[in-house]
DNA sequence: TCTAACTTTTTGACAAAGTCCAAAACTCGG
DNA sequence: CCGAGTTTTGGACTTTGTCAAAAAGTTAGA
């Protein structure tokens, strides 16, 4: 994130301590929680509310700013790198994620399709698997 | 599910009602949640406690009988078409579910890559858009 | 700069989905 | 039919998130 100030002007909304040190911690810390941000963010100005943290991930999520991803058994994530369309690999054991590109060449997966008279807006990939670390902890 | 006393067998599990019951609620009910599966055992064999329903789902997943899907949004839901690697198209309002064979030709989602020094399982696909009876109320 | 209108933040209660635990009931091989 | 070992049950508890109302902050305009 260049600029979370400039940021936030640029979607007509109000510039508070805490959307600032939210955007700055989802920046800093990709793919964290609600609950991880908000021990970030009290690190960086001392306090906030755990609602805030909610409040403001919903207005940033909802203008676009940042994205929410919703693994299986694992908390809502957050992330700012957006637009470009990526995806997600995530540790079944310990819930490390990291970003993936579309692996089949330029995005066909995020064709739309109809399919049941759907009007798909979405397609959303998440890759499971085990990281390095799990995998040497399960050897021994 | 064609017999589910004897699928119970074949994977060494105690058969009992409750279990029998959640088999042929899932084979009803595609993408029911547990509470709606609950419900559905209660109207066939008359009761079954809640932790029974998730004993049962846990069991049932883990030997691979019946798969469990986790969209965003929703409680777990689960089904017992498994084996054939198909996707979901979920509606974003009313959660309504679908299977969708994968649309890029023979599964090409699904092939295992290595990012990052992971290794790969299963690429999980979901489609998220408005189904038709959404579409309508939204415009009236 | 000051004010007023409108938002945002905070606090605390609440809700949904699921897990933990110990006691009672059941299943199945012998 | 018995006994060992599982399952099922009931109830408390946890996690993640939402609701609502009061307090505090932000911004545009005078």
């Amino acid at each position: 994130m260049r600029d979370p100030e400039a940021t936030l002007r640029q979607h007509d909304l109000p510039v508070t301590a805490q959307r600032l040190a939210v955007l700055r911690a989802v920046s800093r810390h990709p793919h964290a929680t609600a609950d991880a941000l908000a021990e970030s963010v009290r690190e960086d100005i001392g306090a906030i509310s755990r609602q805030s943290v909610y409040n403001v991930l919903s207005v940033l999520t909802d203008n676009g700013i940042i994205r929410r991803i919703q693994p299986a058994d694992s908390p809502a994530r957050y992330e700012d790198r957006i637009g470009d369309n990526h995806h997600h690999l995530v540790c079944r054991s310990c819930g490390r994620t990291e970003d993936v590109c579309c692996a089949v060449g330029e995005a066909p997966c995020l064709k739309a399709h109809t399919h049941h008279g759907f009007k798909i807006d979405e397609a959303e990939v998440i890759y499971w698997g085990t990281c390095p670390t799990c995998q040497k902890k399960k050897r021994s």
